[in-house]
DNA sequence: ATACCGTATTTCGTATACGAAATACTGATT
DNA sequence: AATCAGTATTTCGTATACGAAATACGGTAT
């Protein structure tokens, strides 16, 4: 029997769904967020959607403008190329790592997420997709055992996926995707370090580099 | 002529001030974070104590107990072990990017960054060389012109600082470190990229591997 | 027509109030 | 002495109130 889990405060409530509009681009870079129309539409009152605008701001995903306020943060060209110049450091060590730190049903994991992906490319759903991709390398993150990037992650996969949210993706094209992640899985599981490795590396360089524009244009998350 | 910097409001006063008292052991882990008596003391309401306790959470500086407020999170091995893990996988890139990427004032940041080092270590100040420590890396971090690097290492060395808080060093133990620095940094100015890459990397390993405990016998945080 | 000033309104930071939940304390029972 | 139940107190999440600062608007002067 476990403890009762605790409820989500209503400023923890109001971050999700804050962090989901923004992410999605229903609340578009620069836009002001006023905190009396969101507290009316979440039917609280302002103090929670204070603070938890506070949290978002600490996070970048939302920025200053003195005292009227903030806006949502402007798609940041540099940091979407940090973000993936890191990607490319940090991803293939999280891929070594993991073939030693995963647990027992990692097979069993594997197979779940990689099935959600493929049925969310038949499905051409863009927003599965996207979430599904996401499980995918917060899979391997969580396996490597290192607490530093799976939380730097986090936060970068919110931004990774408000670049996503500009551009409308064409779902067909995810499928090759999967394909590699599959490889990616294939190898680990064979325990080729070095190829799993470098397809990763692979995998993320080709996400980058079939993007036009740093931002806009982007095809691919991974 | 600048625009007038807006002052900071008294959550983020109140942050700064609760993260300074964490990472300096003023308060310990484990101990709670009483909303009232933290008011009472910085003499303002109790809404920017519990807004500012928010984004500590967020922050994984604080954790829940339920309704009964937070406590200061426990220094956990493995975060540290994390920390160490990604630092040599990390640093050693951003020593790579530093030498094409570094504006053209490094060569003085950096004199005034080792001077501040070395004299910190003459007056035997261990706060001090913390600040210097941490001020050098981050200033590698910088010219690296990697976003995601400068955001995710700036609460990393909030872990950092906690732990070394937890133990009394000896500063004159800290002079070859500054020795070391001084290395790296002549390593970049010769643009001797794999070099300076491999000082960093041994630097960090070497902080670690003196941690006779993962956690409470810390020597150097670099 | 444009610029300026005064007033009204909006918005947000913060203080205060309220009530729910957790904890401490006391007295009664076994 | 140990346990339980009832009551009091503490603490925090959230609503509401207040006032400062920013912005919008309307009228007047040039």
């Amino acid at each position: 029997m476990d403890a009762i889990k605790p409820k989500k405060t209503l400023v923890e409530e109001t971050y999700d769904i804050l962090v989901d509009a923004i992410c999605t681009s229903e609340f578009r870079p620069g836009e002001r967020l006023n905190q009396d129309e969101i507290a009316a539409r979440l039917k609280v009152s302002r103090q929670p959607v204070n603070s938890a605008i506070a949290i978002l701001k600490s996070e970048k995903l939302v920025e200053d403008t003195g005292r009227r306020g903030v806006v949502v943060s402007a798609l940041d060209p540099d940091l979407f190329r940090s973000i993936y110049e890191y990607r490319q450091l940090v991803e293939p060590f999280t891929v070594r790592f993991a073939i030693d730190r995963k647990p027992a049903d990692a097979a069993r994991t594997a197979r779940e997420v990689l099935d959600r992906g493929h049925h969310a490319v038949a499905e051409g759903d863009m927003r599965a997709l996207l979430g599904a991709d996401r499980d995918f390398h917060e899979m391997i993150y969580g396996w490597s055992g290192n607490l530093v990037v799976q939380n730097s992650m986090r936060t970068n996969w919110n931004h990774i996926r408000r670049a996503m949210a500009e551009v409308l993706s064409d779902p067909a094209k995810a499928g090759p995707i999967w394909d590699e992640h599959e490889a990616i899985v294939n190898a680990m599981f064979a325990r080729q370090s070095d190829r799993a490795a470098e397809l990763m590396t692979q995998h993320i360089r080709l996400a980058y580099d079939q993007n036009p524009s740093p931002v806009f244009g982007v095809a691919e998350a991974s």
